[in-house]
DNA sequence: TCAAAGCGCGTTTTT
DNA sequence: CGCGCTTTGA
């Protein structure tokens, strides 16, 4: 083979080259975890670019989040030099985007239209709610809108919605559906699902502007095709028509979003649905020792729906994973952080990570860690962008740059405080309907709303303010927008550039005297009040919240005030702001979801328990492919150790105030327990510890330290001791500290405790244990 | 109109 | 336990 580079692609085993030299036609790549996938991906481009001399411009690879997009494009810019900058590499929501904010028109949307996250989607279906009480008595907007979000999954419009929609629920949803779907039209707004949705109809509807991009993407690679749905998977399918050259890399094993529509049937058929498929399986795994494969291997095996394969390293040995049980979830933050702590002497923190299922469970965690002075990083959790702060200034920016926008508009029309309160927003609202306005032209036309009196005038100093903003300082001209190009942290961002392909790009942050986005926050700070408000709410985190504001500004530093649009979309598609320098030595924090694409020396999986993982509500379905889910989960956590891995699990634990008992998750006990290193008995952990499960609390909703250990200091174990038989019987009356005056019903014997049922007379009728309950007998 | 106080409800996971 | 939502009272 005649290659340029050779050496380059020395480094690669026999089945990556074969997939780094495949450029033609559709290709499948089934990579198992830590096979090194990306390395494939970003030399199969090189490939491409120096050795088939294709133009970068040419080259597509969609990622699901930032984080690989970024570390693909900083990759790629190492192998391959400025012409990384040519590749169009970005997730699937940010392509749409960008795609869109060009084309959106022809679906008679307006290209500066708003982004929804699920605040707002939350707040718009509760204005549903109220303009429906018919429809929507006893449901919950979270539940419309996850059933919307399915629809929306499989590329389900509101009409077949409700065409096939059977029995009164399904028929409600497809309702409320079509409504939502036309409330974001009047607000000239798009949600997360629309981004790819609308991508997708427009292609449909457009062939031209399919063509354009077919003929622009002439090679394209998805990232992480295990996680697409169905409509990302048609909008791939659409560009990649006409070429065929798709390449999919993907671990049917590590599929974790079924819950958000990812489809296994997009990897398990898509040999099927093209025709020629050439498939190549990376087996061999380059990142965790034999010991860790071992575990994580015999854990996954346990799956039924999957496609079979050997994950092996030559790696021989390595450390036996350890399992650890403790007493409580305090315990356990404790015990794990010593352990790090102490270990992390001889290494960086930066080789830690700690795991968990759920963000609550990271609270523990970070007590403990500002207690023990660990410096820790949160990775997810409360987003920035989510930040209440940030999304008012947002709701600014977005008001003045669309003022369709009725969420955005409410959100602030009365932040800071001008008076203007329920009854006044309502007038405006149905004056609004009536005239079928928006909110804001509304606003505009307060003086005409009957019975507003003087708010009238509280109004227009709202409305002067924004459009102040909007002539002096934004300059909407929405004609401008495609037409700009948008330096951000000093390197050409590629929006828009395949327009711009040969022009001189002029630099922006040199242009002198212009307004920048920053100008505008200052000003919403500034003469918009909201410093002032923020200072008079006077809370301790009033100073916290500046400091993110001031965040926010340095990064709309670096935008002229006329891209506004493009500063808006970048910020509602950005999930973690992306401060986290890797040369500050911390440990990492984050849920087994989080993790998903990285690796650490040492891995942490706390809360290996029943409940946890698997997850209650996967439990609760009854649905095994939940629980598999669930297992696969737990294996992309296991397979992100590269030296170590140690799981741990806690007997009990504080949840909801409640306190429950927990039972080993029966993810531990699928591991054959000599590959554990552990104190635990392994009998034990085959049959799973028997213990009683769930104990709910004698009908507190409150923290039983709380109610009886006060004077203990906040970690100390709260110990049960088996008590003693209660003094009183069925059919005493008997005095509960919080519910009154109740008659037993029943005493029941339990391994620890007595349970008894009481009915109060005030509360009804609770079952409690003795031991908490503290019945005194009347 | 708004702040303070009370109630109920809860948990996956993310672009 | 906490959060957010609703009610309550000024």
């Amino acid at each position: 083979m005649d290659i340029k580079n050779k050496i380059l692609y020395d480094k690669l085993n026999e089945r990556q080259r074969q997939a780094v030299f495949c450029t033609e036609g559709p290709l499948l790549i089934l990579a198992g975890a830590g096979s090194g996938k990306t390395n494939v991906l970003i030399h199969r481009i090189a490939y491409l670019i120096q050795e088939k001399n294709i133009e970068p411009y040419n080259i597509m690879a969609v990622t699901f989040t930032n984080k690989a997009a970024d570390e693909m494009k900083e990759r790629l810019k190492g192998l391959v030099g400025h012409e990384a900058q040519q590749i169009w590499a970005a997730t699937f929501h940010s392509s749409c985007v960008r795609i869109l904010r060009r084309y959106i028109d022809r679906l008679g949307f307006n290209t500066n239209f708003s982004i929804y996250d699920a605040d707002d989607q939350k707040t718009l279906m509760k204005r549903i709610f109220k303009e429906m009480p018919a429809n929507t008595a006893d449901l919950k907007e979270r539940n419309v809108l996850r059933a919307i979000s399915a629809y929306k999954d499989e590329l389900i419009s509101p009409s077949d919605a409700l065409k096939y929609a059977c029995g009164f629920a399904e028929k409600n949803n497809a309702l409320l559906y079509e409504k939502y779907q036309s409330e974001l039209r009047k607000n000239n707004a798009l949600d997360f699902d629309d981004l790819i949705n609308k991508c997708v109809e427009l292609f449909e509807k457009n062939e031209d502007v399919l063509e354009f991009y077919q003929k622009r993407l002439k090679y394209i690679m998805v990232d992480e095709y295990q996680d697409t749905n169905t409509s990302q998977f048609r909008l791939i399918e659409l560009l990649a028509s006409s070429h065929k050259n798709l390449c999919v890399v993907g671990d049917d094993d590590q599929s974790i979003y079924r819950f958000r529509g990812a489809n296994i049937e997009n990897i398990l058929s898509f040999e099927k649905i093209f025709k020629d498929t050439k498939v190549v399986r990376l087996e061999q795994n380059y990142r965790s020792t034999a010991a860790i494969l071992d575990v994580a291997n015999n854990v996954i095996s346990n799956n039924v729906k999957r496609k079979e394969k050997k994950l092996w390293t030559d790696k021989k040995g390595g450390a036996k994973v350890k399992l650890k049980e403790f007493e409580n979830g305090d315990q356990e933050a404790s015990g794990i952080l010593k352990e790090i702590a102490s270990k992390a002497k001889k290494s960086s923190l930066n080789d830690f990570a700690l795991l968990y299922r759920t963000n609550a469970q990271s609270r523990l965690f970070e007590e403990k860690c500002v207690n023990y002075g660990i410096p820790y990083r949160l990775v997810g959790g409360v987003n920035f962008y989510q930040r209440k702060e940030i999304k008012d200034i947002l709701a600014y920016l977005k008001v003045i740059s669309n003022s369709k926008d009725d969420i955005a508009v409410l959100r602030v029309i009365n932040t800071p405080k001008r008076g203007i309160g329920e009854t006044s927003l309502g007038k405006i609202s149905s004056f609004a309907s009536e005239f079928n306005i928006n909110f804001y032209e509304a606003c505009l036309n307060s003086w005409q709303i009957p019975s507003i009196g003087k708010t009238a005038y509280k109004i227009k100093s709202f409305t002067d303010f924004i459009e102040k903003a909007r002539k002096e300082l934004a300059k909407i001209d929405i004609s401008d927008i495609s037409d700009n190009i948008v330096y951000k942290n000093g390197d050409m961002d590629n929006f828009y550039n395949e327009a711009y392909k040969d022009t001189d790009i002029p630099d922006l942050l040199q242009s002198g005297d212009d307004k920048r986005v920053s100008d505008i926050i200052n000003y919403i700070l500034d003469e918009g009040g909201y410093r002032d408000y923020l200072m008079l709410e006077g809370d301790t985190q009033a100073q916290s919240r500046l400091e993110n504001i001031k965040e926010l500004i340095s990064k709309a530093q670096m935008y002229k005030a006329s891209l506004l649009d493009i500063f808006l979309e970048e910020t509602s598609l950005i999930a973690d702001v992306d401060t986290t320098d890797k040369s500050a030595q911390m440990l990492t924090l984050m849920t087994l979801h989080g993790a998903k694409g990285l690796e650490f020396e040492y891995v942490y999986m706390c809360g290996m328990e029943e409940e946890l993982l698997p997850c209650t509500m996967s439990i609760a379905s009854g649905d095994e492919a939940d629980i598999e889910e669930e297992r696969r989960l737990c294996y992309v956590g296991m397979t992100r150790a590269k030296k170590q891995l140690v799981l741990s699990y806690a007997k009990k634990r504080l949840i909801n105030g409640g306190f429950d008992y927990k039972e080993v998750s029966r993810f531990i006990r699928e591991i054959p327990p000599q590959l554990l290193d552990t104190d635990i008995k392994n009998e034990l952990l085959h049959q799973g510890i028997n213990r009683k499960k769930s104990v709910y609390i004698a009908g507190y909703n409150t923290n039983p330290y709380k109610q009886f250990n006060k004077s203990l200091p906040f970690g100390k174990e709260f110990i049960v001791k088996k008590s003693e038989k209660p003094d009183y019987k069925a059919g005493d009356m008997v005095r509960h500290i919080k519910f009154g005056e109740g008659e037993v019903l029943s005493i029941t014997e339990g391994k620890k405790d007595y349970e008894i049922e009481v009915n109060f007379k005030k509360s009804g009728i609770k079952k409690m244990m003795a031991g908490f309950a503290k019945l005194e007998k009347m």
